[in-house]
Parts: C-alpha cells; sequence; structure tokens
DNA sequence: ATGGCTTGCACCGCAAGA
C-alpha cells in the first residue's frame, strides 16, 4: 500500500495535475491540503471516474483536506471524522479515516506567518490541541499515519539556508519543540528512516526562482506510529510534479508500506 | 530591498501563503 501527502494549492486549478499524478505514481491513499474550496465544488465525480473515492472537509477561498482512496480499498464512512474535537475552529485542517485498519490523518498545519504575531499564537494553540487529540487517537488506532502539510522544518537540514532562517516562521524553536512532541509520541518522521538526497526540500517559494535554485523548505510530513513503522519500506519525495506547467508550490511525498 | 509569485474574491487591488 502506497500513500501520500500532497498540498496542491487549489484542486480546482491542480485537479489535472492530480489526476495524471494518481494516474503515473501508484498511489493508494493520498491526503490532499489547501483545497481552497467549498465542498459542493469538490471533484468527486471526476476522482471516483479516475477510481479513487474522496472523504474531504473544504471552506470557501482557504484550507481544505481530502483524503483520497483507491476504491480497491475499503473505507468505511463511519470511521470519518473531521477537525479536532474540543478545538472550536472554523478553519478546515483535518480530516481522519481508518483505510483496511489504518488510521489515516491528512493535516494542514497553520502557517504561522511570524513569531509573536495572532496567527503564531493559533498555530501554537492548533499545535497543543493537535497532540492531545493525536495521543487519544493513538490509543484508540495504534496503526496511524499522520500525513501532511507540517508548517514545520524539524531540521536546519530541512531549510535551504539555515542561517537566514534562524528564529523564523516554521524553523522557530516553539514550532520544533511541538513537533519534537509529536516524536516524543513515538511517531517517526519516515523520511529519516532512509539515505536521501542532500537537500531535500518540499516545498519552494513560487518568487526569485526558488525550485530552479533549490531554495526550499522539507515541510511536508509522513509520520507513523510505533506500529506502523515496522511496515515502511520506503519514503521519497516526488520533485517531478513541482516542475510541471503552473505547479503547487509544494511536492508530493509518498510512503510505501507492507 | 519585507519585494519577488500564485490563488481566490471581488472588482481592477487586496489578503494569504511559507
Amino acid at each position: 500500500m502506497k500513500i501520500a501527502t500532497w498540498n496542491v494549492n487549489s484542486l480546482k486549478v491542480r485537479l489535472g495535475h492530480v489526476l495524471d499524478w494518481l494516474a503515473q505514481s501508484g498511489v493508494d491513499v493520498v491526503c490532499l491540503q489547501e483545497l481552497k474550496l467549498t465542498d459542493d465544488k469538490f471533484p468527486t465525480a471526476e476522482l471516483a471516474a479516475a477510481g479513487f473515492a474522496s472523504v474531504f472537509t473544504g471552506q470557501k477561498t482557504y484550507n481544505g483536506v481530502a483524503i483520497l482512496v483507491r476504491d480497491t480499498l475499503p473505507i468505511d464512512n463511519a470511521t470519518v471524522s473531521k477537525n479536532i474535537p474540543g478545538f472550536e475552529d472554523p478553519q478546515q485542517r483535518v480530516i481522519a479515516a481508518t483505510v483496511a485498519g489504518r488510521r489515516i490523518v491528512s493535516a494542514y498545519f497553520p502557517n504561522g506567518q511570524a513569531p509573536g504575531t495572532e496567527k503564531f499564537a493559533y498555530k501554537l494553540q492548533w499545535l497543543a490541541a493537535l497532540q492531545v487529540w493525536i495521543t487519544a487517537e493513538l490509543e484508540r488506532y495504534p496503526e496511524l499515519a499522520l500525513l501532511g502539510d507540517f508548517n514545520i522544518a524539524p531540521e536546519d537540514r530541512d531549510v535551504h539556508d539555515p542561517k537566514a532562517w534562524e528564529g523564523q516562521n516554521l524553523v522557530s524553536p516553539e514550532e520544533r519543540a511541538a513537533f519534537a512532541g509529536l516524536i516524543a509520541l513515538g511517531f517517526t518522521d519516515t523520511f529519516r528512516l532512509f539515505e536521501q538526497p542532500e537537500r531535500a526540500f518540499s516545498w519552494w517559494d513560487y518568487r526569485m526562482l526558488g525550485f530552479r535554485r533549490n531554495a526550499g523548505m522539507r515541510i511536508d510530513h509522513i509520520l507513523t506510529s510505533p506500529a506502523l513503522t515496522p511496515a515502511v519500506l520506503s519514503c521519497h519525495i516526488d520533485k517531478v510534479p513541482r516542475g510541471w506547467e503552473q505547479p503547487s508550490d509544494h511536492a508530493p511525498v509518498t510512503v510505501e508500506l507492507k
């Protein structure tokens, strides 16, 4: 089973890329973020025609997350949950579902803007709520994968220019402490289980030729729980769609599971 | 040099992303 995460930066604009990538990547489960559309605009029929069932929660203009599941795999609609229970939030950032007995969580972590701002405070509150909820979710579903746009670069090697970024949004000590909190629950950053290229990133700024210069950050992650990690066979970032015409600024990240 | 692209929304400029 191959699982993936991809911030598509508007599913309306990127539907063609998503369909192409579904066809050529061989993925079975895809977590999407930044749909930027309301549920009535979700392209359920187009994805079904491509062989994928969808669960999603969207809103106008911003945010929105989905899980696409190859229709040969069982997905029980009764297991779908949206948002973080107990954390009141109009922003649609989390959806979870159980696929073939494995809990799949698609999350779009807040950007945070900059340390000291209201948006950064919201990010830290959201991270604290996620930590509490995912702890309970782990108890209930030992085989769990947390996939998404974390908007956190865990280490300096995940940043193209760590000196220039020191202390800034995406790399601040508070954000990295929250990431470490997830690791302390037993989660594994699957990307680092394997040998990887130097300067491997999942997001590149549209501006200043970010992709061409490989001036990026690794902020999209797939974390697996202790019971699931032994099933992880590989993890890689697929840079190919980032080079397509009118791309998302994020690349998909994939994990192959036994 | 706080810009630089891209998106959505609503108008012809703005907020937001990371």
